[in-house]
DNA sequence: TCAGCGTATTGCAACGATGCACAGGCGGCA
DNA sequence: TGCCGCCTGTGCATCGTTGCAATACGCTGA
């Protein structure tokens, strides 16, 4: 059956269209005996309202768009499960697209896609995007960055403290008496400020316990995959100086991906040589050894952001942009601490009764 | 800025809205003069078309839905990613929405969103919905089924043939010479008939060897995640005819969540114990041990629901409701055949810096 | 000079819905 | 009896865009 529209609808309910209108929105008061008729011509022909017609007219679609690089990397799929949970308690949808870290797309999609009226807001975690690209965004939907990029932007910015998790981080491996603590994931700046902060962080922690970097454990990495961190390691172990004896990964996929160069090549993991990440995804929590990492409080961030985005499309469009920080936490596993120390952690995932 | 109008843009350059409009579009002829005065209004206004308008007025949108239950759990954002990717070389955008599996958001998703004009389509992963669900629907958006369930309905369906891929795991399995082999991730029907064709492809593989099916050896589990496959690995060990000596698991996290048990309890695999999984997700190519797989051609799945779904969008919209079928296939690794058999499995080679 | 034609540009209506303000009918009250 | 006001229900304009078809214009050829 092709779609129907009020207008058939009052036809065949012999009232007004605007009169359907009411029906269908519980608008005006109607009698029962109206309401009942139309309610039936409404089930008869299927009716469903046009959500386009609407939106064009109410000037809002009750959508935010979520941008981010790549949906098959845990941090991101995890997420945008938080963002999409929070937002739709709010009453919001949340679509969800990914960019391949494309500047191209990028862009396109907070151009066209959002100052085209097709979202309220968007949320955007840039990979490619340099600050001329957001300046030059004409600003009709509200948008709200996640991540450390552009932080010195015109736009509201969630991000958790990159410097100091890192600093935690390495300090926690230097605090086990590792002395030869490689990095993994460094970037330069156009494609990775975060990398960076982490850097800085890694740094800070060698100053607090009064050494030196040895710049040449500071290993760069193309993207934050697998086969990034299984490669990175492999090239660590051929260390001149001979390998390591701890690595912090710039995110828990590099660290599970030197986790495989490591255990397939029979070093021991923590005695050997110790590795800590960076996000807390899932997969760590039940690798062997358990992946020490970095926690950054994902429903926070999701929440922040999404709240963010729904005060400006609310009562409060105009505060000024707001750097707002959500927490994290250095959580030791086995991968550091070794399988004595918490034996049951693998127990520990969040229930997901129902709700 | 406030969004600007076709119309400020025509006034602006001193030309008709309509002729904007043609600029815009590039439809009709239009002299380089007024061409370039439009152009130069509309980018001194930052003119972006109102896309709810132009989709209203066309009755298309060039988005597509990809609804699926769990956008974090890696096999669904391992196809997201696929089908974004295939749709995009349509031209079509596709937005992901997740329904953690309830019927109600898969109702809603599939009516309010589709059948109300925002998506040109939909492609539906369906985790908890009935038939009649379905038939209930009213066809205005045409409707693409991944998975197993809900086969005899009106709609297009692509899946891959899961009793075979499952019959051929098991089969492995036996012909390493495993006598006591273990299914995880059995469900009732209602939620899930894919765990049903699993387990039928399971007691087919016996049945080729002629042995006989342990039915205490067919372990159910409540979902698909990690937690489920450690859980029920632990009741394994329990066994009262003491452990099995392999297992096949209804999917990746459930092996991954198996192998976590094993190895924390320094079970051997594969020599103890073999595992083998479902979906070939990354993360089990990088696990240690790397795990055994069926992997589904997720390429193929998304480019068969895609090509589909924009086949009924185009020229072929009344064709009868097809079965597609994807092909898989079997990928030994080291959780079942030990690493001496592939040494080089892992995608990482040494060396290598950059690239 | 003018019919004839192609090119450039335009006005009007429509997509399907909602905001606004008012029309019609009824009962209550003076 | 007549006026007022409430309760229902409605018409019109509008959101920003595009489809259609007509207009205005300039140029060619007879």
């Amino acid at each position: 059956m092709a779609t129907s529209r009020l207008r058939d609808v009052a036809a065949r309910a012999g009232v007004s269209i605007r009169t359907v209108s009411n029906v269908v929105n519980g608008y005006a008061p109607v009698s029962d005996e109206t309401r009942s008729r139309v309610e039936k011509a409404v089930a008869e022909l299927d009716y469903r309202p046009n959500l386009l017609a609407r939106n064009l007219k109410q000037g809002r679609t009750g959508m935010l768009a979520l941008v981010v690089p790549e949906l098959d990397v845990p941090y991101f799929s995890e997420l945008a499960r938080a963002v999409v949970t929070t937002a739709r308690h709010h009453g919001y949808t949340v679509v969800i697209d990914q960019t391949d870290g494309e500047p191209d797309r990028e862009r396109e999609l907070i151009t066209r896609g959002a100052s085209a009226a097709l979202f309220d807001g968007v949320i955007l975690s840039p990979l490619a995007l340099s600050p001329a690209d957001l300046a030059d965004r004409d600003a009709s939907a509200p948008l709200v960055l996640l991540g450390e990029r552009i932080a010195d932007s015109r736009y509201d910015h969630v991000a958790i403290d990159n410097v100091t998790a890192a600093r935690e981080a390495t300090g926690h491996l230097l605090g086990l008496g590792r002395t030869r603590v490689a990095a993994v994931g460094d970037q330069p700046y156009e494609t990775g400020e975060t990398a960076q902060l982490r850097t800085r962080g890694y740094r800070q922690a060698h100053a607090d316990h009064g050494r030196e970097v040895d710049e040449s454990l500071i290993v760069g990495t193309r993207r934050f995959h697998h086969a990034d961190g299984a490669r990175a390691m492999a090239a660590l172990l051929d260390h001149p100086d001979g390998p390591p004896d701890a690595v912090f990964c710039y995110n828990d996929l590099l660290a599970l991906g030197a986790l495989r160069t490591l255990l397939s090549r029979g070093v021991r993991v923590p005695d050997d040589i110790a590795v800590a990440g960076f996000d807390d995804i899932e997969a760590g929590r039940y690798h062997t050894p358990t992946l020490t990492t970095v926690s950054p409080d994902k429903a926070t961030i999701a929440r922040l952001a999404v709240d963010r985005l729904i005060a400006r499309l609310g009562d409060r469009p105009d505060e000024p942009p707001a750097e707002l920080w959500a927490p994290h936490r250095l959580v030791p596993r086995e991968s550091t601490t070794g399988p004595a120390l918490r034996p049951t952690d693998v127990a520990a995932r969040p229930g997901q009764a129902g709700h």
